[in-house]
DNA sequence: AGCGTATAGTTTGGCATCAAACTAAATGCC
DNA sequence: GGCATTTAGTTTGATGCCAAACTATACGCT
């Protein structure tokens, strides 16, 4: 019963009030949901600081990376790999292509989609926002440790792939 | 490198056109950031079906547990164990109420917090919640394997607690 | 008691996201 | 060629969240 006390829980003093101690987390203490919620904001939260120190915003990045690994990649495949609905890119992609960072062609053989190419201002930036992601990594890597590291990796990318 | 192709990453037919293979996730790969969020909202969209299923959304349940768990808990404790800010909590905790699910009351000997109190019928619909919550951690769990589970979420949890 | 500071909760404004409706172009079928 | 269907991207509306400003109460210091 994860070590009540009696009443209901939760300590409380003579007149009623809940104590300042501790939460019960009761079963989300070891519910996998919860917890990967718990990790995932605490980690963005801290690459958010570390993105405001160079003026990115962290959504940015992997959108980057992404392009400048698969040059003339589609909105389409791109939102698709970032894991976001396409529509929330639209507006991304006009803050890229308006800074200079990207450029955005249609195709000529499907005149429906455009080719997305980072440009040189862009791989400037991205090697810049590379730069900053390391010091996060290793950071969440002196957490995890080096030992479990490619198994917990493992983990993450099966539950993204696999879940019903 | 990555397994490079001399395109600047990506297959290519003779006419330019990005091939539709695999996408190149270059440091994404094997980031761990990256690989939390994708995990996390694959997670988080796995139950969201399984939520609509019970009518219920996905945010209210750890509130309820925590709720449940900690009787008497105020606004601010709870939106800290749960990892949001506290105005969130606000329109979450109204609804709640609305629906007879919990009670709130002003603390005699402190008027600015309220105390927090699941109702019979809040207990009901928690029932339910956990039930539905279960299914879906048996769900990870198979993902995870019991050999690795215990490991796994020790280190999301220190990723939550101690990420600078 | 009186005044400045801290705290609990709400309000407001802005942002990122998704889902559904929409537009334009491509494809398939007759 | 013409019409229904599919596909790429945009627009719109709703949601959930945060951060900052705000209100009301409590606390601490003198």
């Amino acid at each position: 019963m994860h070590g009540t006390n009696g009443t209901g829980g939760r300590l409380r003093g003579r007149n009623g009030l809940a104590a300042a101690g501790p939460i019960n987390f009761g079963p989300l203490a070891y519910w996998v949901g919860f917890n990967l919620r718990m990790a995932q904001e605490a980690a963005f939260q801290a690459f958010s600081r570390r993105s405001q120190d160079i003026g990115e915003s962290p959504g940015r990045f992997a959108t980057l990376t992404l392009i400048a690994r698969n040059p003339g990649i589609s909105q389409t495949e791109l939102s698709q790999a970032n894991g976001r609905d396409k529509s929330s890119l639209t507006p991304v992609v006009e803050d890229l292509v308006r800074r200079g960072l990207i450029e955005r062609k249609r195709m000529d053989s499907d005149r429906r989609t455009y080719r997305l190419n980072v440009t040189a201002a862009g791989k400037k930036v991205l090697t810049t926002m590379t730069r900053c992601a390391r010091r996060h990594e290793r950071n969440l890597d002196q957490l995890i440790g080096v030992r479990d590291r490619k198994r917990f990796l493992q983990i993450l990318k099966r539950i993204a792939a696999e879940i019903e």
